[in-house]
RNA sequence: CGUGAAGAAGCUCAGUGGAGAGCGCCUGGCUCAGGACCGGGAGAGCGCGGGUUCGAAUCCCGCCUUCACGGCCA
């Protein structure tokens, strides 16, 4: 095959151009037959696993964006491969997700269809883009091979006491027959069709990952990432030190348990609120009060989380109960309000309006008593028109008075835990996670339950199924497969779409019936683990082998968009943190170094969207300019991290770059057989010097700038064959189309991955001679080139023999020199 | 409101103590002409105000604007 590569095609004419539409298939092809990419065996100690965040195959196709990332990670992984380093560089599909479901609530299709589709069309464009993956590598998240152990990992959770199920309210619109996202629901209606939605308790499973809090937030120290990634990851997880306080109620045999970080304020506590689900809201409410709070907790029923916390306004109503301060023992109101929230904490708090931004608007609005205890001077200050919520002096609170605020915490936390009215405590913002979906287009969970029935339940038989039984399926039965549906509209059951498959639900064994789980997993789930696959991604025994993860892991570079900062990142380590802890994996954490690559807009400075008519299509883009230069314009766009706005005069730039790269390769390939003078040599060695740490810096932007400036002074020395060869190897990883036919114009057989990396000669980057700018009351009057080494007497000669220097120095007394050598000289007179 | 990032030539960006590149623009050459190519050129109060320094885009303090993400977590 490699035969046909004829040199003899490109040498014919001065007429012929670089032609990108030529050149990629040829190569690709090339890539393809000669298996150019693929894994090494038996990698040794310097090993690299590059990844990217893998997609989701939309039916729309690759975005611009995609090759931002992928683009950045080729040329690492082409760079370093070429450098003889083993690199694993994978690509895989998140095929499962509400798109293709959807697609098949209206086609009546199988999604799989419309997934296969949409997965073809996502590799096939990311083959026309030249990338480096090793495509014998691929995996689909919803290949029956791959779900098996996506639901092995599962049953590794639940048999760990880390999966369980949970009564959660969520978002019912009994008209569309299904469950809500938050974001699908708009002022207590359906975002399509506006039909009413209901908060309804529902039957799902639920994942702990609070078990993994702190052991979440203290890897993050650990790990290569954005900081800004670490700090929103931390705020996520949201540990909190406080204290567990206990109020007794008056009149009643009830205590009400508070969480707060600041027990110092206890004397400040002027009134307490409950959350509207708080179980002693009905208790504690008098009569006189009922009906307020009765319409009052049902209206906060029926707002989602996101509602409530919409309006910034304080509601709240009285319930007519008191409780009583433990410190001061003074007597304080008991209000019902849906600021406080019943996940976090207890549920309850006890209000501190002079200390705290929301109690004291709330105080404010209901007319409530305002208590200062912490002062910043230590002494109490008069009214005032905010919260302090700063730390200071505690004052108004009896023996803790004078203690600055981080003693008093301590002093009053360790007296409440004497007097058994409360304790130390932490607690996190992170809940556990919500793992079940009502949809058909994910990974069946594999679960069943027994069933009490006295016929045949398929055949409409009354029974009952005991949730509250979970058998996991044995896992020489994984995968549990979806059953084939005649159509996919959600039904009238919450239980999800599955449950309409009776003959798949129900089943019968030893006698006895048994009804399968109906909800499915998220898309997270794939997603949780598809890395540990790549490293061995056909092993039919387990999810990889522990040689293969022991090689690979963890992963070395990672790339993807900042969208994924807190969720899909936080679940895989979750994961990937119980594995290690059952020995699956050798790693404590996944991903070393983390990059989010900025985002592209369109030309209008504006996220492209179809809407706003400014998306640009990756494939046009290659029809008219060619995959490389589309890699090139990417990276040369701006730092990789930068969001950045689609220039479409620019990208002729970055074209008319590979043109003159192709030009002085058919320059030598035509017999220019032009030596490599020692100016030009510098330059060439600085250039594989700036190159090659800006790659490994991922400032590619920059990488490519000093090779546009390379590429204009091997021009003008008329293309000497040297140092042509090393812009070839330097410019491979970012267009390798162009790389591997440069290399063949320069009558090398492929492939320029296999060719090496040049190395910079030391010896050729420093100097000896520089150009110093002489200043003049720090003006700058005149350049001066001078050896490296040159001393101040030597500078100062040269610097008085030039006119401009001589003529601004004029009359003046020299006051003071400044020479700072190779840099600056600097003459202060008067 | 909070967190993070960024403000520099018309645009996109290098530049960690002494202002540069690409694109665009003007101009000459080449061409029948255009494009491409080659040569030359114009174009920057480096967001604002202070401070340190011989000298600040760069270091320090305060402020303004834009973008991204997050939201009542006691």
């Amino acid at each position: 095959m490699t035969d046909m590569q004829s040199t003899e095609t490109p040498a014919k004419a001065e007429e012929e151009r670089y032609d990108p539409a030529a050149i990629e298939p040829k190569w690709q092809g090339y890539w393809e037959e000669a298996q150019t990419f693929l894994t090494p065996e038996n990698p040794g100690d310097d090993k690299l696993y590059v990844l990217d965040m893998f997609p989701y195959p939309s039916g729309a196709g690759l975005h611009v964006g995609h090759p931002e990332g992928y683009t950045a990670t080729d040329i690492i992984a082409r760079s370093r491969r070429a450098r003889g380093t083993s690199v694993l560089h994978p690509m895989g599909w998140d095929a499962f997700g509400l798109p293709a479901e959807q697609h098949a609530i209206k086609t009546g299709t199988h999604p799989r269809i419309k997934t296969v589709e949409n997965i073809a069309t996502f590799r096939r464009q990311l083959k026309a883009l030249g990338f480096s993956y090793d495509w014998t590598r691929e995996v689909d998240t919803t290949d029956p091979d791959y779900v098996r152990w996506t639901q092995w990992i599962f049953l590794q959770l639940f048999h760990a006491g880390l999966a369980y199920q949970d009564e959660v309210s969520v978002n019912w619109c009994a008209a569309l027959g299904t469950v809500l996202a938050n974001e699908e629901v708009i002022d207590g209606k359906s975002e399509r069709g506006g039909h009413p939605v209901e908060r309804l308790p529902l039957r799902q499973w639920m994942l702990k990952i609070t078990a993994y809090a702190d052991r979440l937030l203290a890897g993050l120290e650990g790990v290569d990432w954005p900081n800004s990634t670490r700090i929103m990851q931390g705020e996520w997880i949201g540990r909190s030190e406080g204290a567990e306080v206990t109020f007794e109620v008056q009149g009643a045999d009830q205590n009400i348990e508070v969480f707060t970080t600041r027990p110092d304020t206890l004397f400040g506590a002027t009134f307490m609120v409950l959350a509207p689900e708080h179980p002693l809201v009905a208790q504690i409410t008098t009569d006189a009060q009922r009906e307020a709070v009765n319409a009052y907790v049902a209206t906060a029923k029926n707002k989602s989380d996101r509602d409530r916390q919409a309006s910034k306004e304080k509601t709240g109503v009285f319930t007519g109960g008191h409780a009583i301060n433990p410190v001061s023992g003074a007597e304080v109101p008991i209000w019902v309000a849906d600021y406080v929230l019943m996940g976090y904490g207890t549920g309850a708090i006890m209000a501190v309006p002079a200390h705290d931004t929301r109690d004291f608007e709330f105080a404010k609005a209901h007319g409530i008593d305002i208590a200062q205890v912490v002062s910043a001077t230590g002494e109490p200050a008069g009214d005032f028109d905010q919260a302090f919520t700063e730390l200071g002096v505690a004052v108004n609170s009896g023996k803790y008075d004078g203690m600055a605020t981080a003693d008093a915490k301590a002093a009053i936390t360790a007296d409440l835990e004497k007097d058994g009215k409360g304790k130390a405590r932490t607690e996190y913002k992170l809940r556990d996670w919500i793992f079940s979906r009502q949809r058909y287009w994910g990974e069946p969970f594999p679960i069943y339950f027994p069933v009490t029935t006295d016929g045949d339940p398929r055949e409409g038989a009354e029974h009952t199924i005991h949730y509250d039984q979970p058998i996991a399926v044995d896992e020489s039965e994984l995968p549990v497969r979806l059953p084939e549906l005649e159509d996919y509209q959600p039904g009238d059951d919450p239980a999800g779409v599955l449950a309409r498959a009776k003959d798949w639900r129900f089943f019968q064994k030893d006698g006895q019936w048994f009804a399968r789980e109906t909800n499915t997993m998220p898309q997270w789930a794939g997603s949780c683990w598809y890395y540990l696959r790549f490293c061995d991604p056909k092993n039919p025994d387990a999810l990889a082998s522990k040689d293969a993860l022991a090689t690979w892991l963890p992963v070395d570079l990672y790339v993807g968009g900042a969208e994924h900062a807190v969720l899909h990142l936080l679940y895989a380590r979750f994961w990937h943190m119980v594995l290690y802890d059952q020995g699956h994996v050798p790693t404590p954490e996944p991903f070393g170094k983390l990059i989010h690559q900025g985002m592209i807009l369109g030309e209008d400075n504006q996220k492209m969207s179809k809407s706003r008519g400014n998306v640009v299509n990756p494939d046009d883009v290659i029809a008219r300019f060619g995959a490389d230069t589309l890699r090139v314009y990417e990276m040369f766009m701006g730092p990789l991290e930068a969001t950045k706005p689609w220039n479409s005069e620019a990208i002729g730039g970055s074209k008319r770059f590979l043109d003159r790269c192709w030009k002085l390769s058919t320059m030598v390939h035509e017999g220019a057989d032009v030596a490599l003078d020692s100016a030009t040599k510098k330059s060439v060695h600085k250039t594989i010097a700036k190159v090659t740490s800006d790659i490994d810096e991922l400032k590619f932007n920059t990488a490519i700038s000093a090779m546009m400036v390379l590429s204009k002074e091997l021009e003008k020395a008329g293309a000497p064959r040297e140092g042509v060869e090393i812009l070839a190897k330097l410019v491979h990883p970012f267009a390798p189309h162009l790389g591997e036919e440069m290399w063949e114009l320069l009558g090398h057989p492929p492939s320029v991955q296999h060719a090496g990396w040049p190395v910079a000669d030391a010896a050729l980057l420093v100097d000896d001679e520089v150009e110093i700018p002489v200043q003049v009351n720090g003006k700058k009057r005149a350049v001066l080139v001078l050896a490296a080494d040159a001393t101040e007497e030597q500078a100062m000669a040269a610097a008085k023999e030039d006119p401009k220097v001589a003529e601004a120095l004029g009359e003046g007394t020299l006051r003071k020199t400044i020479y700072v050598p190779k840099r600056i000289l600097n003459l202060i007179i008067k």
